[in-house]
Order: C-alpha cells, then sequence, then structure tokens
RNA sequence: UCCUCGAUAGCUCAGUGGUAGAGCAUCCGGCUGUUAACCGGAGGGUCGUAGGUUCAAAUCCUACUCGAGGAGCCA
C-alpha cells in the first residue's frame, strides 16, 4: 500500500492508500466517526461508519486523542461534504503513539499561552501555512536574485564593530576581544560586490534594542543585495521587480495557505510595478498638507508613514532623504547634497518599512570626511575605506526584512508569527 | 527607558465589598455526515506575589513580578 502525502490524495481517487501522520481533530456521533488528519503536507478527512468496520478499529478510533500519531490504511473518495472535495474512508489503523492532555484545545487562545506553547502551536493549520507562506517568499527570493545574475555571499555573524553604529548590538565575547551579533552584513558585501559584482546575502540579523511593537523582533532576517555598477535608479528597479515576483510566485504557489489565513488576495494581486516614487520632500508636504506639523530635517515616526502609505494601493518608495537622517555610507545627491541616494520601500496597509537601500559612497576623500564626521575609529573600517582606495565603481544595494515582507503578504497583526521561534523583547522561550 | 492595559479552573473569560461561576479541555453516558459538532452527568480553585484598609477583599489602596499594545529606534 503506497504512502501518500495528503496534498496529493487527490491523485489517487479511488486508491487504497497509507497516511501517516496525527490526529488534528475527531467528532463522533455514536455509530460514524470523524477523524481531522494532518501530515504535514495538509488536512483530510478520515471517516469511519460502525457498520463498515470492525470492532476494534472502530473502538480503537473512538478512542484516539487530538494529537495522537497515527498510520490510517484508506480508501480515498471524492464527497461534496467533505471541505476539499476529498475524503478518506478508513480502513484500518495503526497506533504509533497516544497523546494525553494536548495543551492547545479546539478553542481560542491568548497570545502568551500560546507563545509558550509555540512548538506544538506550529502544528496549527493556520501556523503551517503562514511557515509555507515563508519558504515560498524565501523561494522566490532566491529564484530572482539567482536568475538576475546575483551570487549568493555569506557575510560573518560575529563581528567586531557595529556596520552603522545606531542601534544596540548584542555584546559576547570572542577569546581576549569583544564581539558583536551583525546587525547587517551590508559593508562586507560591498567588498564582496567588487569580486563578483552582485551578490546578496541571507541570513539573521540581530538588534539588543528595547523594541516591542507589532513590527519587531530582535533576531530577524534580512536579504542584503549589493550591486557594482548599478545606481540609485536601477537600484529602486530592480527592488521593484522583486517585490513584483514574489508577489505573483506567491499568489500562484500559495493559494491553499492563503484561504487557510484567510488573506484577501485581491489586495495583494494589485501589487504590479510601477510603484509610486515620492521624494522625502513630497512625503513631508503631503503630511503638512494633511494639517500636521512637521519641520523638513524630521525623520517619519511609525504614525507618519502609515499615514503616507495608507495614501497608495501599492508599495510606495521614499526617496531622497536629508544626509543628517541617514547612515554615514550614503552617497550624497551630486545636485543636492543635503540629501542622499537613498529609497526606503513602506508597504501598503500600515506594515512598515519593508527595504532601506542606498547608493554608496565611492569616493574615498568623502568617506574619510564621514568617519571623522561620525567618530568611527578609522582603523576599525581601514578594510572598508579600501574598497574605495583600489578601483572604487558607484555601487547601491538594499535590505529586505523577510519577517515584516511574511507578515504584509499574510496580512498578519503581529510579525512574531512569521518565524518559528520569534526571539521578542522578554521571551526567549521556547 | 517611557506611556496605556491586563493577571480568577489546564485554556478563554464573567464576577467591581457579602457562600468561587460559565464555555472549552479531561472522564462517564447518548447520538450515522460532523466542520470550534451537539445533548446529559462528574471531577477540577492559595482569585499573580507581598503588605494595607474593612466586621467582611477576587473586588478598594500600595509595592513588586509577569504579560500585552504603543512610543523612540529600525527591517
Amino acid at each position: 500500500m503506497a504512502v501518500v502525502r495528503i496534498a496529493s490524495l487527490s491523485d489517487h481517487l479511488g486508491e487504497t492508500v497509507t497516511i501517516k501522520g496525527w490526529l488534528h481533530q475527531k467528532r463522533s456521533s455514536g455509530k460514524i466517526i470523524f477523524l481531522q488528519l494532518r501530515d504535514g503536507s495538509g488536512f483530510v478527512q478520515g471517516v469511519l461508519a460502525k457498520e463498515d468496520e470492525s470492532e476494534d478499529i472502530f473502538a480503537l478510533a473512538q478512542s484516539l486523542t487530538q494529537e495522537s500519531a497515527i498510520i490510517v490504511h484508506g480508501v480515498v473518495q471524492t464527497d461534496q461534504r467533505a471541505k476539499n472535495g476529498v475524503e478518506l474512508q478508513v480502513r484500518d489503523i495503526e497506533l504509533v503513539s497516544l497523546t494525553h492532555d494536548y495543551p492547545i484545545t479546539p478553542k481560542e487562545h491568548g497570545v502568551d499561552f500560546l507563545m509558550d506553547q509555540r512548538h506544538l502551536w506550529l502544528r496549527a493549520p493556520r501556523q503551517r501555512a503562514i511557515l509555507k507562506i515563508r519558504a515560498e517568499i524565501i523561494r522566490a527570493i532566491r529564484q530572482f536574485l539567482d536568475s538576475h545574475e546575483f551570487t549568493q555571499v555569506d557575510p560573518p555573524i560575529l563581528t567586531p564593530s557595529s556596520c552603522e553604529g545606531t542601534t544596540t548590538l548584542f555584546h559576547t565575547s570572542y577569546f581576549d576581544e569583544d564581539a558583536f551579533l551583525t546587525q547587517s552584513g551590508q559593508l562586507y558585501m560591498e567588498a564582496a560586490a567588487m569580486a563578483l559584482g552582485r551578490v546578496y546575502s541571507f541570513g539573521p540579523t540581530f538588534r539588543a534594542e528595547k523594541s516591542k511593537t507589532r513590527r519587531h523582533l530582535i533576531e530577524f532576517w534580512m536579504i542584503e543585495p549589493e550591486m557594482a555598477y548599478v545606481e540609485h535608479d536601477e537600484s529602486v528597479a530592480i527592488q521593484e521587480a522583486l517585490i513584483c515576483a514574489i508577489m505573483q510566485h506567491v499568489l500562484s504557489h500559495c493559494e491553499q495557505e492563503l484561504r487557510t489565513i484567510g488573506r484577501d488576495t485581491s489586495k495583494l494581486e494589485q501589487i504590479k510595478a510601477p510603484f509610486p516614487r515620492i521624494s522625502y520632500d513630497e512625503a513631508v508636504a503631503f503630511l503638512q498638507s494633511t494639517g500636521q506639523d512637521f519641520t523638513w530635517g524630521d525623520d517619519f515616526g511609525a504614525p507618519d508613514e502609515t499615514k503616507i502609505a495608507e495614501a497608495y494601493d501599492r508599495p510606495v518608495f521614499i526617496e531622497r532623504y536629508p544626509t543628517s537622517l541617514k547612515a554615514f555610507y550614503m552617497k550624497p545627491d551630486p545636485a543636492r547634497p543635503e540629501v542622499v541616494l537613498c529609497a526606503d520601500l513602506l508597504a501598503p496597509e500600515g506594515y512598515g518599512e519593508i527595504i532601506g537601500g542606498s547608493q554608496r559612497i565611492d569616493d574615498p576623500e568623502l568617506l574619510i570626511k564621514r568617519f571623522e564626521e561620525h567618530d568611527l575609529s578609522k582603523e576599525a573600517y581601514a578594510w572598508y575605506l579600501d574598497l574605495r582606495t583600489y578601483g572604487t565603481v558607484p555601487h547601491s544595494g538594499f535590505g529586505l526584512g523577510l519577517e515584516r515582507t511574511v507578515a504584509w503578504i499574510c496580512g498578519l497583526d503581529h510579525v512574531r508569527e512569521t518565524i518559528p521561534f520569534p526571539r521578542l523583547l522578554y521571551r526567549l522561550y521556547p
């Protein structure tokens, strides 16, 4: 008897198959029992009518508990009464292990409890669907970059110092030296871009900030492409194409999962190029036109970003922020040195910034000046300056936040469900 | 770090000064098409911790602990 994954059951209509999985839930009615089975690939209902089964099998089915591990043999049938049109007429059940008192009952639960049970919560249909969509988003990103001549390069996770010097880093010891967990691989990716042309990193990133909002994780995953001989406008065009490719891939590969989590896909289908591009100046003018007191040179707060993003039905780029607001390595606009060649991409529906990118400074003199202005040690960044000393070229890059992208595409109200084991402020378990 | 809200059965909650409650889960019984199934019964509690006010505190006050949402910072 062939072992079949639930996801492909509809290819085996009329056949007797074996499913290896778990009992997700059970409903019974004296002479008929419905088993909701899951095997990781999907969910299917098994049906046992008392008159069709041996007494032993019927009694075993009756005694099964939520999340017991079972191997089920049965006949695949179409049935209009079944949720996805297919169900299994159970012929035999092997009990692999019986579960007692599964903590997550079929009832609503609070966040604190579910986070404590995260290792079990992952089995829920909704959580499974989100992780599946996350995996497909990752696949789409890799497919896009790999097919656009990018090479994956892995920057270090243990670093001697801050990349941007802004956020608080996790401190650790490196034998007799201090070390920090990376908050961005960008500077290393610039080195890699000079070796391989177009590169991207895909890895975890750590921020020891005491941020406690629906958009923040302490440990999250970032994709950081870096491109030699690519200037600001071309970088923005690549970002736009990447987001569109992700969206198309998810819409065509995750139909079932999007339905499971109840995502309104019409909002996702609207996500097509071109995305609006507005300047920082225009964004300031927009906020002022809403009656808000906002001065040129101030940074946008989260409510400001939401207000701007809500004015559009697709992601919006905000370009050319004041130089004083942005990181030391960003290249000033030659036509207007008071702003830099950068862009943040704000997702719709209030999901916030999902991409931050810029063209990098390629002039060694200016970079040295920035080190001084930002009080950065020339010794620590000597290698970074070398990139401008030896064959410097215009180059650009950006960072895409994976979890915020997943939260947006899934329509979640918090990023904690976008990653299997979220690291949150004051939460390191499980 | 700051602001706001919360903590009562395994879980989700009601109870706002006078004998500790419901639904789900668990156990027992019933039901041949259930979809968080339903119906009947049973067991299940140091009301977050420590003080205080009161004849009487889950309820009012103080401190602390833990959690949630938000701000700042960011992806």
